[in-house]
DNA sequence: GCCGTTTTCGGCCCGACTGTTTTCAGTCG
């Protein structure tokens, strides 16, 4: 996937930013981001030639790019980097600062970051400035601490990102990621890659263009920090002791102290360089190896938290975990009739190219104003969607809607025109800050509505930015149990929603799943692998999960057949 | 800056909410 594409993007989305931080003209920073929202959704990779057919680039924009593809920015931007500070760019990633709020306090108080503004309001020094009251305060200090609580851990789309970024920089005989990415953390502080091959390979890595600084170099290992902040270990391995290796650097901590406990009762010692008795090597060069000796079955990595898994492996009762090629769908896609930058007829081949059974389309509904949504528009996708049906005889298009549960529970369509839909998913959008009481009211109320199929992204998280909505979820579980309501595991890596230890407490209940990319270009439908990465997480077999299930049953469950 | 079966200028997704004000600016989705 294009990552010229994604750094084009980021570029420019950060010229954008310091664009309006200037005070720039909001139609312009509004084009900036359009821009770049499209760049990072195209489908091919960034060149000269394709740069002027993305929707939203123009002449000045693609004079931009074409520079930045040449030498990596462009000069207007090294302008403005200049002028702010990053870190005041950085004041604008507290909820409910925006752009104006924090060029104020940088001009007024000389604010330069998150960490200075905690301070400011601390010291007393924001009192009586216009604009920020003693609840202003509150909720900046609120902010603040919620991004400091996130650190310097990324959600697994940036970490995938970079791990096959360095992956693919790199000549060796055998290389691959281990640690909490291959294990499917939903965030990843580190990043290890254990490689097999020339001992040159540790100096060509640390003179990447992606590295910023070289933290640690040995002939072993070599460390170093890169251009998304990310800490990245290389290290060499022994070809003969990949297996324990990657036992041993996948962890989790926990899983390895129980399975080198098991070996200790065996009189044996297991290390990253192998299972031994005494000197003698009993398994080393692969990880199944590695568990038969120990009397288990191969553990895949993300269950390996020390959460039953060894005795389960030990009983040959590990489950079949649902795998991305178990999907035959996705029940929640946007297109450009709302805020999606591809066209129905573009999401739909690209869907049938994944090899996909059925595919639902699932615009937003009238209330979220801003996407301009009405039935008539709905009726008429309807409509091109049964045409472009004869297209593709082995697919089967459902046609949904992504409908906003309100603060009393209501969805935003009629029951007679919900009725219409193939599926229906609701999501929360607004009203974050409702008691529990009544945000666990106003979810099971729309879990009883008999036209809502799914709940989408249910606890409405951003990763790094926006905490989860508080409700009851036990409560919300047994509803959606007792009437049949699917709960979403949105694939999309800042919101990985629900989270893996929710997915696990609402399959206790007897809840169903799909894992939905809730993509708004082409390039996110290959997002599910995240959220196959959470359902293994939480022990989901394919029949747990709807979107595994043949079109017929599928349809049965969803009142369509 | 972009864009055009309203077009090459003059629009540009629009309304709600919050906290601050005392009629509104800023932020968000």
């Amino acid at each position: 996937m294009g990552r010229a594409n994604d750094e084009a993007a980021a570029a420019l989305q950060e010229y954008a930013e310091l664009f309006a931080l200037n005070g720039g003209d909001a139609f312009r920073v509004r084009s900036y981001q359009r821009a770049a929202k499209s760049i990072a959704g195209f489908p091919e990779d960034l060149t000269r030639e394709t740069l002027r057919s993305i929707p939203g680039v123009g002449e000045a924009i693609a004079k931009k790019i074409e520079e930045f593809l040449e030498r990596g920015s462009f000069r207007q931007l090294d302008d403005l980097r200049g002028r702010v500070p990053e870190g005041v760019r950085a004041l604008t990633r507290i909820p409910s600062l925006g752009p104006k709020k924090a060029l104020f306090l940088f001009q007024e108080l000389g604010i330069d970051s998150p960490a200075a503004l905690a301070e400011a309001i601390r010291a007393g020094r924001l009192n009586g400035l216009r604009g920020f009251g003693a609840k202003t305060e509150e909720n900046l200090l609120k902010g603040i601490e919620h991004m400091e609580r996130s650190g310097d851990r990324v959600h697994l789309g940036i970490a995938t990102d970079l791990a096959e970024r360095v992956i693919a920089s790199l000549p060796a005989d055998r290389i691959a990621f281990a640690g909490s990415l291959r294990r499917m953390s939903e965030t990843i502080g580190d990043i290890d890659i254990l490689a097999v091959g020339d001992p040159a390979l540790m100096e060509l890595f640390a003179r990447q263009p992606y590295v910023t600084e070289v933290i640690a170099k040995g002939e072993r290992k070599t460390s170093v920090r890169t251009d998304r902040g990310l800490q990245v270990d290389l290290r060499l391995i022994p070809a003969e002791s990949w297996g324990a290796a990657m036992v041993y650097f996948t962890g989790s901590k926990e899983h390895n102290v129980r399975i080198r406990e098991m070996a200790v009762k065996k009189g044996w010692k297991l290390s990253e360089y192998g299972l031994f008795d005494g000197d003698r090597l009993i398994a080393s060069e692969t990880e199944e190896e590695i568990y038969q000796a120990l009397g288990m079955r191969w553990v895949p990595p993300a269950l390996r938290e020390d959460g039953g898994e060894v005795d389960a492996a030990l009983r040959g009762e590990l489950p079949r975990l649902v795998e991305l090629h178990d999907l035959r769908g996705d029940l929640h896609t946007h297109t450009d009739l709302t805020d999606g930058i591809a066209s129905l007829e573009d999401m739909a081949a690209a869907a049938a190219m994944r090899g996909y059974s059925y595919y639902a389309v699932t615009d937003h509904a009238p209330d979220l104003v801003m996407q301009r949504m009405t039935l008539d528009k709905a009726l008429a996708q309807r409509a091109r969607i049964a045409e472009l049906q004869k297209s593709y005889p082995d697919m089967r298009l459902l046609h949904g809607s992504e409908l906003n549960i309100a603060p009393d529970g209501s969805v935003d369509w009629p029951a007679e025109v919900l009725a219409g839909f193939d599926v229906c998913v609701a999501s929360v959008h607004s009203h974050f800050t409702q008691s529990r009481e009544e945000m666990t009211r106003r979810f099971i109320a729309a879990c009883e509505n008999p036209h809502v199929h799914v709940i989408g992204h249910p606890t409405t998280r951003k990763i790094g930015k926006r905490p989860p909505v508080d409700a009851d979820w036990e409560a919300v579980f047994r509803a959606a149990a007792r009437t049949g309501t699917i709960m979403e595991i949105d694939s999309y890596p800042d919101r990985a929603d629900l989270p893996s230890d929710l997915v696990r407490l609402a399959r206790h209940h007897g809840v169903k799943f799909s894992i939905d990319s809730d993509s708004h270009a082409i390039p996110h439908l290959a997002h599910q692998r995240f959220g196959v990465g959470i359902a293994q997480r939480a022990w989901l077999t394919p029949d747990d999960v709807v979107n595994t299930w043949p079109l017929d049953r599928l349809l049965a469950h969803l009142g369509r057949a």
